[in-house]
This record gives C-alpha cells, sequence and structure tokens, in this order.
DNA sequence: TTTTATTTTTAGACAAATCTAAATATTTAT
DNA sequence: ATAAATATTTAGATTTGTCTAAAAATAAAA
C-alpha cells in the first residue's frame, strides 16, 4: 500500500464513523482535499485490491479488510502521538502532522516494540482508544459536556475537534484531560455553562463545550 | 525534497566519501540499485536545486548545500537506528531498513527532541558518527583489526561492512563494539589472527578482521 | 413528470520517477 | 591514431497520482 492509498483507508474509515453508512465521493474529496475526479480514480485501484465495495455512483463502503487495515494505521497514528506526547515532551497540539508522518512506516516489530514502550496505552493523548493489532479497542461511555446538566459531574475524556487551535484554546483555559469538571449552571441565552474545576469557576462557551467529552461521575 | 531525492543526496554522499572525488553515473546506478538512465535524470533535477554540480560526463559532486542536506539525513538515520536499539530493543543488526523509512520523516523538533532522548549520543549502534545539527561529528583515530601488529590490542569501535549477515556472523562469535580485543598471532598463510577477547583466545579470518575497527590501545 | 441542478464518472493531460532501446561521447587497446 | 569497448545521455514509454473539462447519471424542484 502507498502512503496514499493509506490515507485515502483511513479517510473513508473516519467519515463512515461518523456518518454511518457509505461515503460519497465528494464528501471523500472535500476531506481529502482533492478533486471528485481523483477520488474516483482512486477508489477504483482500492476496489481492485479488494479494500473497497464500489459500485457506481454509489459511494464506496470499506471491505472487513479495509477497515483492519484503516484500524491498523489509525493504531499507528495514535501510538506514535502517544510517543511524542510521553517520550518527547510534545504538546498534544503539535503531534498531529508529525503522526501523520510516521503511521506510515511500515514494520510490525516497530509497532510492537512502541506499544511495549509506551506500556500498551489504551487512549492517546486526545483520548481516543488505541486499537490493538486486531483492530480491537476499548470504548468507554462518555458524553459531550454540552449534554451534561446542571450540578453533574464529570472527568474530561477526550475532545471532539483535535486542531491545534481548539487545544491550545483549552490549554489557555487550564482544562486537560483527566480534569474533573462540575457544570453549576447553563446560560439558556448563549448555551454557555459555568463550570468548576478545582476551586476555579468560569464559563465557557458553547463552541468549547460542545467539542469536550467527558465521562460522566456519579455523584 | 523528495524521498528518492534524499536517498540520491545520500548515495552520492556516501560513495564520494569512500572515492574522493566525483561519482560517476553508473556507480550510482549500482549504488541506487537503479539504472543509469535513471540516474541521469535525477542529477540534473538535483543540478537544478543547487545540491549538486553536473557536468555531462564528468559524473556528480555535492555542493556544499548538499553535503549538508546530506549529513542532516544521515544525523536522522543514525539517531533512529540509536533509538531502535536503545529503547526499543532492536538488535544491531535488525535497525537498517527501518531506519531507511524514519530517515525521511520531516520534523526539526523531532529530531532535536530525540537527540535529546538519546542523551545525544555521537556514535550510533555500528560506531558511525552522528552528525550534529550542521553536519560536524567527531572523527576518532581507528584502524582495521586486520592492520593491528601482534601483541597489540584495541577496543573494538565500528564496522567497515554493517549488513545483517556480517553483524550476526560477529554477534555469534561473540564479538561486540566496546570489546577489548587483542592480537596475539598473525597467520601467514590465510591473513587470519589468533586474538584473546576477555579470558577467550580464538581465531577470525582475515575477512572478519579487515572489516571491524579498533581503536589502538597504548600498552 | 419533465426540467433543472447536482453529483459522479470518463477522457485526456501532466509531473515524478522509472524503464528500455538507441544514439553519442569517452576511454582503452591495438 | 584508429578501432573496439565501455560509459553516458537522449528519446520515448510506463506507472502513480493528480488535474481540468466534458459527458453521463442521479437527485431535486417546478
Amino acid at each position: 500500500m502507498t502512503h496514499s492509498e493509506e490515507n485515502y483507508i483511513k479517510g473513508i474509515y473516519h467519515l463512515s464513523e461518523a456518518g454511518a453508512g457509505s461515503v460519497s465521493t465528494t464528501t471523500l474529496a472535500t476531506h481529502m482535499e482533492t478533486k471528485p475526479s481523483s477520488v474516483t480514480d482512486m477508489i477504483k485501484r482500492l476496489a481492485g485490491k479488494e479494500l473497497v465495495n464500489y459500485k457506481k455512483y454509489q459511494g464506496v463502503r470499506l471491505t472487513e479488510q479495509g477497515q483492519l487495515k484503516a484500524l491498523q494505521i489509525i493504531r499507528k497514528h495514535r501510538l506514535w502521538e502517544t510517543f511524542l506526547v510521553e517520550k518527547l515532551d510534545f504538546n498534544w497540539d503539535e503531534v498531529h502532522e508529525v503522526a501523520e508522518q510516521l503511521e506510515h512506516i511500515k514494520s510490525d516489530m516497530l509497532v510492537d516494540r512502541l506499544d511495549a514502550l509506551l506500556d500498551y496505552p489504551d487512549y492517546d493523548p486526545h483520548g481516543d482508544p488505541i486499537p490493538d493489532k486486531d483492530g480491537a479497542f476499548k470504548t468507554r461511555d462518555k458524553k459531550l459536556l454540552a449534554n451534561l446538566g446542571p450540578g453533574k459531574s464529570g472527568q474530561c475524556v477526550g475532545v471532539v475537534d483535535s486542531s491545534a487551535a481548539y487545544l491550545k484554546f483549552l490549554d489557555k483555559h487550564g482544562i486537560a484531560l483527566g480534569d474533573s469538571i462540575t457544570v453549576l449552571e447553563r446560560e439558556e441565552f448563549d448555551q454557555s455553562l459555568k463550570i468548576r474545576i478545582g476551586t476555579r469557576n468560569f464559563s465557557v462557551s458553547q463552541r468549547i463545550a460542545s467539542n469536550l467529552y467527558v465521562k460522566p461521575i456519579e455523584n
């Protein structure tokens, strides 16, 4: 598999994860920052390799085989991100582009040893699950901070948007994975939330709250 | 720079290091496992980027700029090899192919942090020097074991041939970098050497002895 | 249910990196 | 110094991944 093929497989995986079902040519083209005609070409190549099912005008869907490939690439991406943060002191907003390159390195031994070095992590620095060799990964019950009722608490476990801009914004507000957040009040006017983290009380916009995952805490 | 361009630059560097002066198309083609015509094409591209000096039928030579690029790639290659051995428990005969891939990853931050994680090593697992950011590296006075006179001792510091076959052969004979070797006797008939490592006395072929570097020890 | 708009595919072209085969230059040997 | 051998370059083709522009199919709207 070429880098490009791997990137398409990963793209198809992420898009079918979000909107279930098959992925349209245009959607994939937008995601890959390329033209629909290029996508059609590539889809045909991937279909030839049995990595996707493709019928003209019907969009693409990963085959079992394609899905496993996708998960293996995602596994590498997330292990490398974890490595960069844990071992090389990268900030969580600095890892994405480098991991995009590292995920294409071909060596099973490398991946296995890296996994061991990191002590077999279940989640990456953004809270996303790291699939194992067979593509299996842990899911956890999480909800958007935006959907946490007043008085309820949750532990910050992940982000929807993992852009550097958003992550830096969280840093600036002193919000990190692992933090316990209590919703004090919901402002109906702009959907902003008054929250408490540790001893600090402050307000976060709806935009922030709907991009942060929390694991609800019973209380 | 594409991966291919980087590989050519590195190839030219290694070949001009060995046989000084300019590198011929055929020599480079053999080294790159490709055809002379492909080399000519690539050389023109590199000349266009001011990385090599090229005059038809006269071979190539790296420019100042090209040389620095080569050393930066070699730096990455050797840092990654060191990482694989030191942190991921690879054997020194298992690192080459993976490092060939990793050397193309583009991120100055990654290289700097990796260097720090490894505590700024001067030499890689094969005893080759690791250039710094500016391409500078340590040289040491070393000679071939084959050229060490009877009664003289040396510390094993590097290999000429770093193929897996040779390295495994050294492993099998219990010869490792850092070992102190004393030449007991030179067999004129086949140029083999009787040597002592620790308390073990044994004989090594001329082939082995002329691929092992030692740092002479005064005695 | 036609017409219109949108999506998707095809056809043809291009750049990168390679190849083979042919042409040209250089080197070696006679 | 000329012929023979070797090395190098050019010309033209191929593959991968992309593009634009045009054609075809599907979906939406009147």
